[in-house]
DNA sequence: ATACATTAAATGTATATACACTAAATTTGC
DNA sequence: GCAAATTTAGTGTATATACATTTAATGTAT
């Protein structure tokens, strides 16, 4: 649907205004997708993510600064959302031996219980990921014009 | 730059699951760098977008659906945005004569001068809004994807 | 070895987001 | 005309985000 109509705005000062606007819209459009989607396993989309992170280093634990590396949102707070997972018994967190600035994170096995629940659920589509309707040489050029607009 | 090297991860499962991160890590991104434009006149973004749909309006009232309606993020709060924006004394608000459930919500003259400042200082650049490493037919194309994706 | 700077995480505060719920005005159906 | 449903805002609560500050551990220079 064209974003025109969508916030109904009809003009842009700019194909550039437009694409700025269109992205973040796209984004907030595909969000709202899959809020709701993590509701029934009590987790929210962040929480999701960061235990996915967790997953993939396991069992070697991550740290804070790495988690916010790795966050797709740089600027939230890793911390206070460990804090949650924590309390869930989701995550552990160790002073990091090695280092006992750090903090050593990692996944417990109700944490990689849950993911798997929700892996087979198929949650998230692995398949379309809300891009059905774009074909493999499209979703190629999106990528590609995405990338350079962070070059 | 490419995502995979943004958020460390070397591989992903589909085309379609790049795309659905590098739509949101970009808009995360571009949001960033409007992070601290508003900060000197001590507005933030969601206030920002408020105020210019009140603008877009002027002299007409909105009112909180019609601000929801055309705000990039939908399911934000915009009565409590207009909270902010009222004490501050850039918006009015007052009961919609025509229908008492509604609420007419005005920008005041300090609000319309706080905006002319803004785009006097060129805060929001007009010519290319981050993305002046595309070409205006790579642009083009770009908001073609994003439309298609939401249809 | 000590002072100074840097790093890693946590905390504090204000604002925003997500979502359920409430309250009042209006519309609809009988 | 009146009860029920719908619409429009606002409120409450939990979580997340933005950003400055704090605390402790480590690194570095003299």
């Amino acid at each position: 649907m064209r974003l025109e109509d969508e916030i109904k705005q009809p003009v842009f000062q700019s194909e550039a205004q437009k694409a700025f606007l269109n992205v973040v819209y796209t984004a907030g459009w595909l969000g709202q997708r899959r809020v709701g989607l993590f509701k029934p396993y009590d987790l929210t989309t962040p929480q999701y993510n960061i235990l996915r992170i967790l997953r993939g280093q396991h069992p070697l634990p991550a740290t804070v600064a790495m988690l916010i590396d790795r966050m797709l949102d740089k600027t939230s707070n890793a911390s206070r959302i460990v804090d949650k997972l924590e309390d869930k018994k989701l995550v552990t967190r160790t002073v990091c031996p090695a280092n006992r600035r750090a903090v050593d994170i990692r996944i417990t096995e109700a944490g990689l219980h849950l993911l798997r629940q929700i892996d087979e659920a198929e949650v998230v589509n692995p398949k379309g990921f809300g891009f059905e309707n774009l074909t493999d040489s499209e979703l190629h050029q999106l990528n590609m014009l995405l990338d350079k607009i962070r070059t």
